[in-house]
Parts: C-alpha cells; sequence; structure tokens
RNA sequence: GCCGCGUUGGUCAAUCGGCUAAGACGCCUCUCUUUCACGGAGGAAUGACGGGUUCGACUCCCGUACGCGGUACCA
C-alpha cells in the first residue's frame, strides 16, 4: 500500500451547507495529498436520494474554491476514475452486493422498515445480528425456493452483510494505532438498500477501491463502523488493497458538550458553514465565514491548528507552509473546542499581514452592501493600508474608513465640550484660512500650520488634536489625525473644519 | 444499556521518564499613543481520580470517574 500513488478523498454527501469540521476534513486530505505529490479527489456522496438537496454540491464546490483546496479529480472537472457521483455509479455497487451473497458474506432481508421499527421499539437494544437474524424474513431463514418466489415478484429487498460471530477485527488507525473490534457487537448492516442504491458502507469501500484510495481520512464518528469496511475489503478486494486509515477528531462546540453544529453558531453568533448556505426549501440563509468577514487565508489556518500543530509554536500559516509542515503524526487524538474569539484572532492577523490589494475586492463588496461612494482603488488601497491594523473582520472597515468617503453627520461633542473655547474656535478658523497655502499637501506640513494658529492663540497643539479628530471623523476613533487629513485631500478636511465650526458653535 | 475513542490553565496546546509544566487566544495591570487600535512589559490561571511500574511519572500499565462518538434501508 505504502508503494503506491497517494491518493486521498473528501467525500461530503450534499445535504446543505458545509461545516467547518467537513472543511478541516478535505484540508487535511488536501494537505496529505500535495505534501506527497498525491491526488486531492473529491467524491460526492449523494446515495441517500431522500436527503438530495439541489445546489449543495455547486456550493461545496465553491466553497473549496474559496478555501484554496482544488480538488485533481472530481464531479466538476472530471478525471480518470470518473464518474465522482455515487448516484451516477448506481450500477457498480449491485454486482458486489451479489457477489457477496454468492460468497455467503451478506444475504437478501425482506423485512419492511415497519417491521424492524416495531422491533426495536419492543426490545430497545435490538440489533440486526446472528442473535436475531435466524427469527427474522430472509434468505437465510426462508428456503431457496421462497427466496426466489419473492425475488421475482418484485418484493423489496435489502442486502445485509452477515457479520461472523466471535472474531476480533484489529485495525491500525494512523491516529490512534490500534483498535479493537468484537464482531458480535457490530449488527448485520445494510449494504444495498430496497431502491437500488448502496449504503454508505458499500459505496465507500467500492468507491475507494475502485478510485485507488490509499488513505482514508475521515471524522471520528466513523470509527465504530470501520470493521463493517475491513470485512467488505477482506471479502471484495483483499485486505493488501486496503487503504490506511485515519480517524480525526471531532470540532467540539465552544460550551456545553456534543458536537459543533450549525444551532451552535445561530445560538452564539458565530457561522459554522464555510460560506453562506440558503436552504432551497425554506429560503433561509445561514452565515458563513465568508460573508462574515473571513479571509480564506484565517479560515484555513485556523482550521489547521484546529487538531494539529507542528510542535514549533508558530501559528501563523499559509496554505504552502501547512503542506510541507503538515503530518499525520502531530494530528491530536482527542476533540478540539471551536473557540470563534481565536478565529477572529487568526483574521485579524491575517488582515495585517496580507497586503491590502489581496482583499480588495472582498473590502469593495461590504462598501457596496453599504451604499458607501468608494473613490478610486488607489485611495481605497491606501484607506485599507491606514486602518487595517485596526480591522478584525472585512466588515470592520467599513466602520473604520466610512468617513474617508462620507463626512460625518454627527460629532461625539463629549470630548471637546470642557475644551472648546472662544481661543480655540479663533484657532481653528485662522488655522482652517492658513490651510490654503498648505503645499504640498502632507501630514507634516498640515501639522506644523495647526501649530503655528494654535501658538498665536496662545494653545498647545495637543489641546486642539482631540477636537479636530471630532471635526474630521466624527468620533474618537481612527489613525493618525494629520493622516487622515492628508489622506482627505484640502479641500475636503477644509470644508470639513469648516462644517464642523458651525455645528461645535451652536452647541458650545 | 452495549461497543469504541478520549481526558495538561476558561479555550487551542508543547512535553514523546528528569518540570522550577512552553507558547497562543481571552482576561487583568502597566507602557506607548493626549483618539481607537497596533506594539512592548508584567500578572492570574493547568496535569480528572485511585492504584501500580520506576531512583524518578503529566509522560508507561491497570482500574474508576467524566466527556464524546456509534448503536438507521443517514452519511
Amino acid at each position: 500500500m505504502s508503494s503506491r500513488e497517494i491518493r486521498v478523498r473528501f467525500a461530503p454527501s450534499p445535504t446543505g451547507g458545509l461545516h467547518l469540521g467537513g472543511v478541516r476534513t478535505a484540508l487535511y486530505n488536501f494537505l496529505f495529498a500535495r505534501k506527497h505529490q498525491g491526488k486531492f479527489i473529491l467524491r460526492i456522496e449523494d446515495t441517500d436520494q431522500t436527503r438530495f438537496v439541489p445546489g449543495a454540491e455547486e456550493y461545496i464546490i465553491r466553497c473549496l474554491e474559496w478555501c484554496g483546496l482544488k480538488p485533481d479529480e472530481g464531479p466538476h472537472i472530471g478525471g480518470p476514475f470518473g464518474p465522482y457521483r455515487q448516484s451516477e455509479r448506481k450500477n457498480v455497487y449491485a454486482q458486489y452486493a451479489h457477489q457477496l451473497v454468492e460468497q455467503g458474506h451478506a444475504y437478501y432481508a425482506f423485512d419492511t422498515p415497519e417491521e424492524l421499527e416495531a422491533l426495536r421499539r419492543q426490545q430497545p437494544n435490538f440489533q440486526y445480528d446472528a442473535t436475531t437474524r435466524g427469527q427474522l424474513k430472509n434468505s437465510l431463514t426462508l428456503s431457496a425456493k421462497e427466496v426466489q418466489h419473492y425475488l421475482h415478484e418484485g418484493r423489496p429487498y435489502v442486502i445485509r452483510i452477515r457479520m461472523p460471530e466471535n472474531k476480533t477485527i484489529r485495525i491500525h488507525d494512523l491516529i490512534r494505532g490500534e483498535v479493537e473490534f468484537d464482531t458480535n457487537q457490530v449488527d448485520d448492516k445494510v449494504l444495498l438498500k430496497a431502491d437500488g442504491m448502496p449504503t454508505y458502507h458499500l459505496a465507500v469501500v467500492v468507491d475507494d477501491y475502485l478510485m485507488q484510495i490509499s488513505h482514508v481520512f475521515r471524522g471520528e464518528e466513523w470509527l465504530p463502523s470501520t470493521p463493517v469496511h475491513v470485512l467488505l475489503w477482506e471479502y471484495l478486494f483483499g485486505k493488501a488493497h486496503m487503504p490506511e486509515w485515519a480517524h480525526l477528531p471531532l470540532i467540539l462546540r465552544p460550551d456545553g458538550h456534543g458536537k459543533l453544529s450549525k444551532r451552535d453558531g445561530d445560538r452564539l453568533g458565530f457561522p459554522v458553514y464555510a460560506m453562506d448556505w440558503t436552504d432551497p426549501f425554506t429560503g433561509e440563509t445561514t452565515r458563513g465565514f465568508r460573508e462574515m468577514g473571513f479571509l480564506p487565508e484565517a479560515f484555513v489556518n485556523m482550521l489547521a491548528l484546529l487538531g494539529w500543530n507542528d510542535g514549533s509554536g508558530q501559528e501563523i500559516f499559509t496554505l504552502d507552509e501547512l503542506v510541507t509542515r503538515f503530518s499525520i503524526e502531530r494530528i491530536h487524538k482527542s476533540g478540539a473546542r471551536f473557540d470563534f474569539e481565536k478565529a477572529k484572532w487568526f483574521n485579524h492577523e491575517w488582515i495585517k499581514r496580507l497586503p491590502v490589494k489581496h482583499y480588495l475586492e472582498e473590502v469593495k463588496i461590504f462598501f457596496k452592501q453599504q451604499h458607501i461612494p468608494l473613490s478610486d482603488d488607489e485611495k481605497l488601497m491606501r484607506v485599507l493600508e491606514l486602518i487595517k491594523e485596526r480591522c478584525t473582520l472585512l466588515g470592520d472597515f467599513i466602520e473604520q474608513g466610512k468617513f474617508f468617503f462620507v463626512a460625518p453627520e454627527t460629532y461625539d461633542l463629549s470630548v471637546i465640550q470642557k475644551k472648546w473655547s472662544p481661543g480655540m474656535q479663533a484657532a481653528f478658523e485662522e488655522w482652517e484660512k492658513a490651510l490654503e497655502q498648505v503645499e504640498p499637501w502632507e501630514a507634516e506640513n498640515i501639522e506644523h500650520a495647526l501649530i503655528a494658529a494654535a501658538e498665536k492663540q496662545e494653545l498647545k497643539k495637543n489641546d486642539m488634536l482631540l477636537p479636530l479628530r471630532i471635526m474630521l471623523v466624527g468620533g474618537k476613533f481612527g489613525p493618525p489625525v494629520f493622516q487622515i487629513a492628508e489622506l482627505l485631500g484640502k479641500v475636503e478636511t477644509r470644508q470639513r473644519i469648516r462644517k464642523a465650526l458651525v455645528a461645535f458653535s451652536r452647541h458650545g
């Protein structure tokens, strides 16, 4: 197995929004593939027709793309092992199921879902296994004739695996080491459903074989059903071809207990999905990390560190760095709580590090949503550069940068009330006029002019700083005030001062 | 219930038998900046419990407790 080409797959079912845990699984698959010059495959596991959600597949592909996790093969790009949608491979599974029946490793079962449900209601511990299959309606208890008869009359049936008794199945998990299962504890799982579709158990094994998957990275919730998969490998393709297993720890909710769900996000006010997801049936939209103002670099970086680290203490990694540093041995065994505060910290770091050009277009979307008129890209980039260290989410650029494009409507007067005086008024009036002559219009020169005006009124520059900020910004925040003036330009700066002077005197 | 997996500060976590137990987020204090941040300095806060093994256990083994996952014709 080790000498083969590395081929891994991310295999989501298209049932709704893409959960951050799913993205992490995709990420670890991707990192492992890239690190070993292997292939990263997207396979759509849509065997449950009742849960099919239109648009979900395209959405998943867009999410992966946003994250920078481009598959090498998949339903949207094809590849030598297609089709990559299980619903389109429906006919390949049945033959394997029937092969298992012939080998005696599986059997037909004619029990209806209602009958089984009734049994489960009677005995809460009911399992379809060696202890019960003898009393149920299947090809093990029915005569060959009866079975033929049932089959011919088109009676619905499923094919179940016949779990052997008193066997211990050992698997080697790359993350957990040796794990043992007692076959008596696992039930006769359905392999082929009455509608002719395989269940996950059959489909993964068949497709992993046919697609020559070398390593399976999947969530820890799959560990208990792994013995079924191992048995299927043994029966169908030989354990020599079986991929390596790696069961990833779960991502837990930040408060209380359990794995993180969409509901936790709604309740606690943070996203769980990678991008906005609109349910086509209800029309309801659930917010995603992207629309919440996250950079894909930060999102991916944060997820990589949720359950893995390289031991060096480094926390900020580019995707390429992650590829070179990633190692299965350093994936944790235990689940990790999602911490939205830490997620925001990652985003803040990435906003500060990346050149503003990198997220310019994304930020423009936020401004457009608020109907804030923008100037040319060059000025916008200078603005973003000036305020980026104050922004944690992309949406913060609005709050921090709006005043560069729209003059303040209201002023935070609490700051200036105690400082305002006729002298102050005079100094500002004088300075505003003097500004006319300032050339070139640069922060330093603007400041010198203000100092001169202040001295004439026997005031200190520092006394005027805060009032000036209120004039230009409206509030007590933002980058150095003379840099703001410089960026605003001479005309706009003077206009704002004049406008504010009128407003201030009215209140003073 | 049964089976499996897990358990270092509030959270993410380092440690692979020598610990006075890193670092990060968050929180608090101070500093820088007469704004808000950023930056800088400091602080509070951790090995679930009980037995072994060992000169020495956070690290290895066994129990217990707790948590999570699974137990569908869902994935």
